[in-house]
DNA sequence: GTCTATAAAGTGATAGAC
DNA sequence: GTCTATCACTTTATAGAC
């Protein structure tokens, strides 16, 4: 492998990692297991960083910061508040049941850091993530379907994040589709009615 | 210690383990660890059990079996079904607070059940179990306020611990005790609507 | 039967050759 | 700088003394 930087090495061996989680749990990435996944020999390791511990530390992190709900992102809007939030669900379902090694990674590491002191304050951080990405969905939602909320849209967004947790966390224990889709038709239904229409004083062309 | 019978030293070790677990995680449930915490030699984990392995099965699966919802037992009915809902999810969410530890091992060891070959059924056994406890609960909630559900009871049960399993990780992730009332608030008011009063032909005195 | 003492394998981390 | 070879330690599991 040729020569990289430090910060590129860093990278790579954090990559390695988080493939290594998603194939074998956060118990099975040991130093070893991740320089072979990277394709390194074990000293390369303790060249790029100080301990397994650092690494980890960093690997977190880097899922935080990087962690994009990107489900979201490229998501169209539909006819009324209702079916856009039913589509938003839905498409995040499928995303989870596309890849669901990756939701039990971001579980095992929202645990792991719960688990080791000083990392607390990540796991809080990971979940406000996801629902301040939330918040922005809601907001364009609301301006896209013309619709005001009628609860603090931070709360809402508690709201749809107990939902989408609810929801990965049964399709991962029983891998019920039926079940997760009539999940998803209540929690529209019920998201709903916190709409409601707004009276427009003037809209632009 | 003084013998026990083999029945007895396994529920001991196993007991022992779900304490350590609940300090230091599976990962720190080391035979050494749970042999110290039981107060027993080393070898007579062997003794009891073939491998840790064996163990850990034996472990998950009596967790399974005995986690009963105890939250739900001990608890009365409200005038009306939303008050009833609400209390409910409170006093859960209340004994989650009150026992933080609990509920991550319960999370851990669904982690752990997810990863290990044949031990994945028990992780949807688990998650099964939780919602025919919340059926029976439904059932008994509309028995007491008069009402039916509009939703065959299992999907309701399926909404029930959705919110349940929600409302646990978040407040594990952020301990936002007051955010977990107002999603609960929200949740006794979307689930109430599925309640519709009951017409009596006739009833007993 | 019970437990001390140890084996065998795996771990994170490093020294030292190149 | 890079990597092989190895250290020091911990793990599960067992042999063998009593």
């Amino acid at each position: 492998m040729a020569r990289m930087s430090s910060v590129d090495r860093r990278l790579e061996l954090v990559s390695a990692a988080l493939r290594v989680i998603a194939e074998r749990g956060v118990a099975g990435a040991t130093t070893r297991a991740i320089v072979a996944e990277a394709g390194m020999p074990l000293a390369s390791f303790h060249y790029a960083f100080e301990s397994r511990d650092e690494m980890m530390r960093e690997l977190v992190g880097f899922v935080v910061e990087n962690e994009a709900v990107a489900v979201f992102e490229s998501f169209r809007f539909g006819a009324d508040i209702r079916s856009s939030i039913h589509d938003a669900l839905h498409a995040y379902l499928v995303a989870i049941t596309d890849d669901p090694n990756h939701e039990l990674v971001m579980l095992e590491l929202m645990q792991y850091a719960l688990r080791i002191p000083g990392l607390e304050h990540l796991a809080r951080e990971q979940w406000v993530r996801y629902r301040v990405a939330v918040v922005e969905l809601l907001e364009a939602a609301a301006a896209n379907n013309g619709i005001e909320w009628s609860l603090p849209v931070d709360d809402i967004a508690r709201i749809v994040v107990t939902f989408t947790d609810g929801i990965t966390f049964a399709w991962l224990a029983d891998r019920d589709l039926p079940g997760a889709s009539r999940v998803i038709d209540f929690a529209a239904d019920s998201l709903a009615t916190l709409a409601t229409p707004v009276r427009l004083k003037e809209h632009t062309a």
